[in-house]
This record gives structure tokens, C-alpha cells and sequence, in this order.
DNA sequence: TATGAATGAGGCTTCATTCAT
DNA sequence: CATGAATGAAGCCTCATTCAT
């Protein structure tokens, strides 16, 4: 018995999500989420300590997949800069449509953590340093050019979350990755270098 | 004093603007709203229904200023599609700047929304209406190469929202506005077409 | 200048009136009142000094209508007793016709009026009073049998009371008052000495 | 104490009939009422879904006390007309002794009640439409003579309200019966039908 | 472990009253 | 005298949290 029931968990915390993604975290109320999730009220406090820990809860084990996803993708060395942006932003829209709640709920997020705060940020921080550190590496080896690489790694999943957002509802997955990665590596006025509508070929 | 002071308005908003940026929608409350703008909690009443429509009224003046700010820009019609481009990220990074709260506040704007929810998707859409016309017209031009138009126009507000959200506290808004254009018009890998610094120089 | 201007008193009485017969007395606001008489929300507080104030004035104000026409009826030495239940009975009557708002806005007062209490309580007891008496001369003189007159005097205004809240809507002054009239002289198993459709007549 | 606890739930009405009985609607607090019925705030709500709701409950579960009291008795196929009356009177007045507060309460209940109004109008009218069959039966029967029973019928209760709200406080419940009765039945000049004193002996 | 009845702190909102104009 | 913008006390209600079962 670890973590008491694992799958009880998951089920709490998926229904838990999906309210999170439709309204705004004041209006989801802990009765909805036991509710939504088959279980009593007083069991969401068996396995969360509180409604601000379950959010964060969602979240940071959705910044950890992600993490992880792409690590899994970044772990062999002779991946180059290129190649690396596009495992991350592969990676970035993968989880996106395999859970599309997760970035309407983190629209909130950075101001409702609060005991949780710097957890957060060492997560957001993560995903950040390992974009900059793939960019860097381009810039270094000549692949790209970029005066502020610490500014274009927040950039990116930023590109992510507004396509996901208030991009067209029935849009392709890996149709708008090609996209937002041909803009990151050639811009809009590429001539001839853009990846467009090959990257997953070659994935 | 005897009608309604439009200048108390503006300082019970702006006072609100700042503790909506700080926290999220659900921990500020009229008490400190009051407080902060020097009024009673009642008078709040008297310039505003309600929470929910003064929060949203600040979320609206906001984007009435942004749009009318690019489109006095981009109101001369010798206005190429790749200057109008710089004059959008310009527009909105001057907004940013001039309004630090702002973006922190629209984080928890689109759920919020209820009765307004249309209003707010109506001037959304203008901006993304704005931004999508102006790189169409690039696209026939031939000056700009994009297979998808339509999302490209969400990415650019998002790439101003995460700079200024996640980007380094004492970045320059000549220099993030000059470093995001560059990366819309030649992405990373660009060698010779690229704007940087210079942006700026020639407005 | 009395009472400063008397006509502006009676419109905010009357529109006041109107109001809390329609709703309860916390339902009825005073913007309400002073948007239904035409005047500012100060000006009520020119004339009266408060809401309850306004209330039990607009009550008491009526109760003194009542007794005074009654009263008049009754000033004449030579009136029977029976006369007197008549002048009583039709008195009530013509006052609820004449102001039928009244019957709704009195449900509440007893319990209402605070300061004004005992003003009310004597008001309401000159009346009783006056019904009383009659009714006592009546036993007195043999022309009634009543072993608890100081419990038939109450009923009587509640009589009145009644009919007119839960009555017929369309019920005709003289029918109603003649019906009142003859129940209690006669009741349901008189025979002969009922007065039906008579009263006014001899009036 | 898992589930409702419906003795709980009386206990709540009850104080709170009291203290409505005791002020005007807008004068009495959640907090009171609680506080009287020994439980907190947020129990209320668990029990009824609002002040109103609370109020009406009461109000309409005497009504239905009041009824279902009347209807037993009046079950008997043999009953009078006559007899009838006097259970109506009779049961009248055991439920107002019974619930001293009740008749204070329902002053201010027709106004009150919104949502319930219709379900208050059709109590309200069930107990107007027993009357009334009971007296059209006697009309029919010959026993009585009215030649307005739907008048008649509205009396009736309002008689008893006005006994227990304006009559003496030591009013013996078996004197204003039978005193209502006789008025009802008799008049003020009936001389020797009169059933006065005799009513509860007979029952 | 699982539950849901009970709780009360805290928030939004209303509105009678005041007072500067 | 007349006004209505400003006020803040007070109340209803919500809902996260607790705890007895």
C-alpha cells in the first residue's frame, strides 16, 4: 500500500483537474471535486491536505511529466541543439493534447502557490533551464543565433500554451508543432532553411 | 462633486489592477480594494456592480488601450506588413511596461468572465483579428513565408505575456521588443535579415 | 410654512404607502420611495426622520383617519347602539376602500414599530376602545348578548381585516360591509332579524 | 448521526418560529436563530437552503398541522354543518394555543414568501375552501343563512387571529372557542340559540 | 480507511443615514 | 430646502476543514 490507494489518487486528482481547467480555482468547490471523483468529501483530505495542495499537487506532477518526457528525449548525447529544441517542443505539445485541462490550470497557478511557492518555481525553473541549455548549446556551436537565449527559453512555452489557448479548436498536434518549431528556427521571413511539415518524419 | 468623479473611478481601478496582479482573483478582497484607493467599501459599489465587473472592466480598458494604441500605428496605410508587425510588438510591449500589472491581472481573466465572457473574447479577438491581417498581408506580399497564419496571431501576445511573466525583472523594453520581433522575423537560425537592435533606431 | 410643505409629505406618504403594501419592509428601499415620490433620497430625511419613522407615521396617520370618521358618526347623542356598530363597521369599510393599501401595509406594523410603540398601541386601543363601548352599551341596554364584549371588539377590525386581504377581489363597499354588519348582529342561523341590504339605505 | 437529523431540524424551526413570532422578519438573525437552536451558523444551511426558505417552512407547516387538525375531525361522513363549524372554530384555536407564536408569524408571511408564494396561496386557499364547504353545506342543509359564504370564510380565521393577537392574554382557550362559535353562529342579538359554554362540554 | 454532518471564519453586498454642495 | 455621492455597519451565505462514526 503505497500512497494508499495510487489509482483512488490519480482518479481524484484527473477529476480535480479537469473542474480546475473549466473555472477558476475560487469556483471549484471541494464538494464538486468528491463528487465529480465518486468519493466522499472527507476522502480528498486522505490523500491531499488541503484544496491549494491538491491544485498544486496537479500541476506539479504535470510539470514533472513533462520534465521527465523531454529528459527522456535529451538523455542521449548526441542529440544536437536543433534536434533538442525539437524534442522540447515535441514534447511540450504531447503532454499539452494528452492533457488538455493542464494549460488552461496552470493559468492560475504562479499566484495561487503559496506554501508551495518555491517548489513551483523550482519546477517552472527547470523546464526553463533545460530549454536554455539546449539554446545556449546552439549558440555555441553556431547553430543558432541568439542574443538573449534567457529570454527566447520563456518564450517557448509560451508559444505552446497560447496555441493551445487561442489557437483553432480542431488543430493537429503535429501540425502545429512543425509550426511553432519552423517559426522558432527560421522565423517568418525563412527562406529555405525551415524544417516545415518534416520534423515528424524524421521523428 | 455632486456626479460621479470619473477620476475616483480611475484610482479605484488602477488600485484594484495592482492587488488583481499581486493575488489571485479569490484572495483580494473589497476591503483592501477600498482601502488601497482611499474610499469607502460602499463607494466601490457606486463605480462598479460588483467584483466580478470591476476586475473585468479593468481587464477591458486595458485591451481598448492596447488595440487603440496599435491601430493609431498602424492607421497609415504606407504601413508595410513588416512594420506593422514591429509596431504590434512594440504596442504591446509599451503597454506592458507602462502597465506592469497587466498581465499578471489577465492571467485569471478568460475564466472569470462570465456575463462578460463575450465582451472579453470580442476584444480579444480584435487584437488577434489586428495581428492576423497584418501578417496575412506580409504572406501575399511575399515579404513573410507562413503556412498558418491564424496561429502565429496567437503566438504574439503570448510571447509579450510570457517575457514580461517569466523573462528577467530588469530587462529593457527596447530590447525585449527588438528581440522578439527579430525571432518572428528570422526564428534562430537566421544569419543576414536579421533587425536586431536596430528596430528601435529607424522608429 | 407648515410642517414645510405639506403637499410634498403626502406624495412621499402616499408613494411610501404603495411600496410597503406591495412588499415586505425590508424589501422596500428608500431610493425606491424617493424615485416613486420624485424626490432626492435627502428629501425624505427633510420630512421624516427615518424609515420606521415613515413607516408609523403613514400608519398612525391612518389610524387617526379611521377614528376621526368614526367619531363623527358617533358624536350624535341620540345614536343606538346598534346604530353605532353600523357607523363602526361602515366607518372601517369606507377607510379600506378608500386607502386599500392600508390593510397590507398594517400586517407588519405592530411588530415594527419600536420608539413608536406605545403611540401605536394607544391608537390602536382608542379604536378597540371605541367598539367596546358601543357594544357595551348595547348589552347594557339589552339590545345585545355578549358575555365577552372586550373579545368581540377585537375581531371586528378583523373582520374588516380579512375581507379585504383574502376576500374577493371585485367585492362591492356596501355588499361586504352589509355582510359584516349582519354577521354580527345575527350570525350564520338568524332568522329574522338580519339587516341585510338595508344598512345603506337608511344611511 | 450520519444522516439528517430530523429532530434537529425541529429543534431550528421551532426557535426560529419564535423569534420571527418575537420581530418583524428583517430584525431576526441567522445568528440568533443558531444561537437559540444551539447549533452554528453553517447548520442552518444544511437543514433549509436560506432565511426565506426557513420562513416559509414553518409557515407552511403549521398551515398543514392546521389542516390535517381540521380534516380528522371533519372526516366523520356524519358530521353537521353546525358541528362542522365548530370543529373548524375549535380546531382553529387549539393549534393557535398550541403554537402561541404562530399567529404573530404568519403577519408578515403572505408578502414574504416569493418562490413558495403559490405553494402558500394554495395552503391558504385549502383552508378558505374547508370553510367554505362547510358553510355551503349548511346554507344547503338550511341550517345556516348567508347569502355570501365566500365572504364568510375568510372571517373565520380571522377572527381567531385577531383573538390571539389583540385579545386579552389570559384568554381561556375554550371561552374564545366558544365565544367565536357563538358570534358565528348566533349573532349579537340571538337570544336563545346560543351554544355558549356548551360547545367543549359537548365534545 | 471512508464518510458527510457540522462548523464558523470571512467575503460580498445592501442600504439607511449623513453631509457637503 | 433639496440633493445624491459617500459611507460602513451589519447580514446572508459559502465553503474549506474537522471529526465522530
Amino acid at each position: 500500500m503505497q500512497r494508499l490507494d495510487e489509482n483512488k489518487r490519480r482518479v481524484i486528482a484527473e477529476q480535480a483537474a479537469k473542474l480546475f481547467a473549466t473555472k477558476p480555482f475560487h469556483k471549484v468547490t471541494l464538494d464538486e471535486i468528491a463528487s465529480a471523483a465518486g468519493v466522499g468529501k472527507g476522502t480528498l483530505y486522505v490523500y491531499f491536505s488541503g484544496k491549494e495542495e491538491l491544485f498544486s499537487s496537479i500541476v506539479q506532477d504535470g510539470f514533472i511529466q513533462i520534465l521527465d518526457g523531454i529528459r527522456v528525449q535529451l538523455a542521449d548525447r548526441k542529440v544536437t541543439p536543433r534536434e533538442g529544441l525539437r524534442h522540447i517542443v515535441e514534447g511540450l505539445f504531447r503532454f499539452a493534447f494528452a492533457h488538455p485541462y493542464f494549460f488552461e490550470l496552470i493559468r492560475t497557478a504562479p499566484a495561487l502557490v503559496d506554501a508551495q511557492h518555491d517548489y513551483w518555481k523550482a519546477r517552472h525553473g527547470e523546464l526553463t533551464q533545460l530549454i536554455l541549455d539546449t539554446i545556449r548549446a546552439g549558440v555555441e556551436s553556431g547553430e543558432f543565433v541568439d542574443a538573449h537565449p534567457e529570454l527566447t527559453s520563456v518564450y517557448i512555452p509560451g508559444l505552446v500554451r497560447s496555441a493551445m489557448l487561442f489557437g483553432p479548436k480542431d488543430v493537429d498536434e503535429r501540425i502545429v508543432a512543425n509550426h511553432v518549431l519552423g517559426l522558432l528556427l527560421g522565423g517568418l521571413c525563412a527562406r529555405d532553411n525551415r524544417p516545415h511539415e518534416s520534423v515528424y518524419q524524421s521523428g
